[in-house]
DNA sequence: ATGGCCAATATGATTGGA
């Protein structure tokens, strides 16, 4: 069972990008990030004809989530709990039956928060505290679970090229890791890392100043697992090259290998 | 983390991204 995350940076600048990969990596599901579309112009047909069930909460111009499956939707809920005020369209989830059980996907993009002096930093530390509330609450039905998405959250001095330059970043201060810590401290685990501690490991090169270039990047894009999950955790990886490629998102694959448990 | 980008919008400049 493989099961990845993608911020695409717009669903319609990336369907040959997205059919290329899908085709390549052969995921069983995947949770996109920044569709930037609308419900109704999203482009299913591609992705329908690689044999996906799609589940989309998207919007306009900004944000929008989305997944993908193999297996059919027993279950699709849009949007984080905890405040009905917010209209971004970034989370939903989705539960799936496999061979061995239900299994529990969200697709979270989670808030950018820059500039930290602005309340964009104080909604960004709001979200974090209503993903700490839901992952509680789910963490009790111990249940495999695995929360995929672009968390604007670099764990570790590891997880960045160039620490230094990020130390006032909505991405890398103090008050951002610590809530991430807090999840994980809940029971939760980091993919990639349970499977290496090797650094220059990232999932985003910015497309200026020639950052993809000198791997000038960050790791931000994660997929943290339930102990259910954790327990059938096989592999994980990056899939790297696909920033290579003509037209690429700024953000490339990170997938995980789920054995049968 | 800026010299250099990219995407969406009824666009020709502005906003958001990270």
């Amino acid at each position: 069972m493989r099961i990845a995350t993608w911020n695409v940076n717009s669903i319609k600048q990336r369907t040959d990008n997205l059919t290329a990969w899908l085709k390549e990596r052969q995921p069983d599901i995947v949770c996109l990030q920044e569709t930037k579309c609308q419900d109704d112009n999203f482009p299913r047909e591609p992705f329908e004809a690689l044999g996906y069930n799609i589940a989309v909460h998207g919007q306009k111009t900004f944000n929008g989530v989305a997944i993908f499956s193999k297996l059919p939707f027993d279950e699709v809920t849009p949007r984080l709990p905890g405040d009905a005020e917010d209209d971004h369209a970034r989370f939903i989830e989705a539960v799936v039956s496999t061979p061995g059980g239900a299994l529990r996907v969200a697709s979270i993009y989670l808030p950018n928060g820059n500039p930290p002096s602005t309340d964009k930093y104080q909604y960004k530390l709001r979200w974090m505290d209503r993903l700490l509330q839901y992952s509680h609450e789910r963490l009790k039905l111990e249940e495999p679970l695995i929360l995929c998405g672009d968390y604007n959250v670099i764990p570790a001095e590891l997880d960045v090229h160039n620490p230094e330059a990020w130390t006032t970043d909505a991405l890398f201060l103090p008050e951002t890791r610590a809530r991430f810590r807090a999840l994980t401290n809940l029971g939760f685990t980091d993919a990639i890392r349970a499977t290496t501690d090797a650094d220059g490991l990232y999932s985003f090169w910015d497309y200026q100043a020639g950052a993809w270039q000198k791997n000038n990047g960050i790791r931000i894009d994660h997929l943290l697992l339930s102990p259910q999950a954790a327990d059938r955790l096989d592999s994980a990886g990056i899939d790297k090259h696909v920033r290579a490629w003509d037209k690429p998102s700024d953000h490339v694959p990170v997938w995980v290998e789920l054995n049968a448990g």
